[in-house]
DNA sequence: CCAACCGGACCGCTCGATCGGTTGGCTATC
DNA sequence: GATAGCCAACCGATCGAGCGGTCCGGTTGG
């Protein structure tokens, strides 16, 4: 079993159980995302995101190593899984409109299940130093992203000149679906918005 | 003439000179949206900035009475005038596909031709104190688009479930265009992009 | 008894912002 | 044409605040 199925193993665990009863480490997980998010990775401090858990500021470093090390970690749920998740289907058998639909579903219903905020995880982070990993990862999911496009439009079954924009779109789709989902009460809204964006893209 | 337009002729005469010969102002609006657009607002400094420029720290406070109104400055740019041209767009007369079109060939070229990077200026700076104005306008901007996308709705032009998605990938297609715009060097590639952006919607 | 966790005190540093002083070009006056 | 006065622009020094991170003694559950 590799890393990342473990921490999907995690994250399925920490979202059947509230988050008032998570261990300190996934609430600090949880605080930084949700003020990353709000204020950015420079304009969230550690004693906001501490004292948002509950625990004084020095408290935090017995369960990360630096702030750095909490974004690398909230890095992997927004770009290594994904990433690793989209290499796999791209190599699937199936028509690439068939994978393409495969591969959204997945990202779709990962990113609304998802117990914590990411949306500020944006690409600008990337450039931090000491996230080569994630930067990577990101251009990898491009990449595999990318190859399913081409190979339809290869196939006649895509339009040509989506090649480019497809990851983007992707991506502004599923950050609605972290908004919709984090701020949004309505299960059955959010199901709907996950069907749309498939359609969206694929019509 | 509105403060609006005055900024739009500004920048036009901006575009039309090279950047090495403007007022320091202007170069600190420039240095500034590319620092924030590279690492965050609060992750470019005052400092970052400045010596950018190639001025002191303090010479700044010249220009800006604070960090913050640079930010203000930009957000008119982002934010503030595509929202007055969106909603006096949306009040013309024409089919919906027409109008969507019409703003969009506006919108894309707007930020094709912008001679600064706007990139950084994302949606979450906009909880920043200081910056209800733009906030606003940026409320009002997904009000004059979804009202289009709406009427398109009930005529018949356009498919159901496209009001809450339309905003999102227009931002997500606006961000993929000022990237090319800012780091590739071909004029052909930058306008099929918009042409094949404002497809890629009506579609 | 020990390992894990916590937090008060504190470190060096960078942040945005202020201040007083200097410069250089403009205009008004003779 | 020289001179005096003015003002916007710039800079060195420096401020208080907040930053990420360290140290170490206290507490607690197995």
């Amino acid at each position: 079993m590799t890393r990342n199925d473990e921490l999907v193993d995690h994250l399925a665990r920490l979202r059947a159980t509230p988050p008032d009863t998570w261990g300190t480490r996934d609430r600090i997980l949880y605080e930084a995302a949700r003020l990353i998010a709000a204020k950015g990775y420079h304009g969230a401090s550690t004693r906001d995101i501490t004292s948002a858990v509950g625990i004084r500021q020095p408290s935090m470093f017995n369960h990360f190593a630096s702030k750095q090390d909490i974004l690398v970690e909230l890095m992997r749920y927004e770009v290594s899984i994904p990433s690793a998740r989209a290499r796999e289907i791209a190599a699937q058998e199936g028509s690439p409109a068939e994978r393409l639909c495969r591969y959204m579903d997945w990202d779709f219903d990962w990113y609304a299940r998802m117990p914590i905020d990411l949306r500020g995880m944006n690409e600008e982070l990337l450039h931090e130093p000491g996230l080569e990993q994630a930067r990577a990862d990101l251009h990898d999911w491009k990449r595999a992203i990318t190859r399913i496009v081409r190979e339809g439009i290869d196939a006649g079954e895509f339009h040509a000149g989506m090649t480019a924009l497809v990851p983007n779109v992707l991506t502004a789709l599923s950050w609605e679906i972290v908004r919709v989902a984090t701020h949004g009460s309505n299960r059955r809204a959010l199901n709907k918005l996950c069907a749309g964006s498939v359609e969206f893209v694929l019509r």
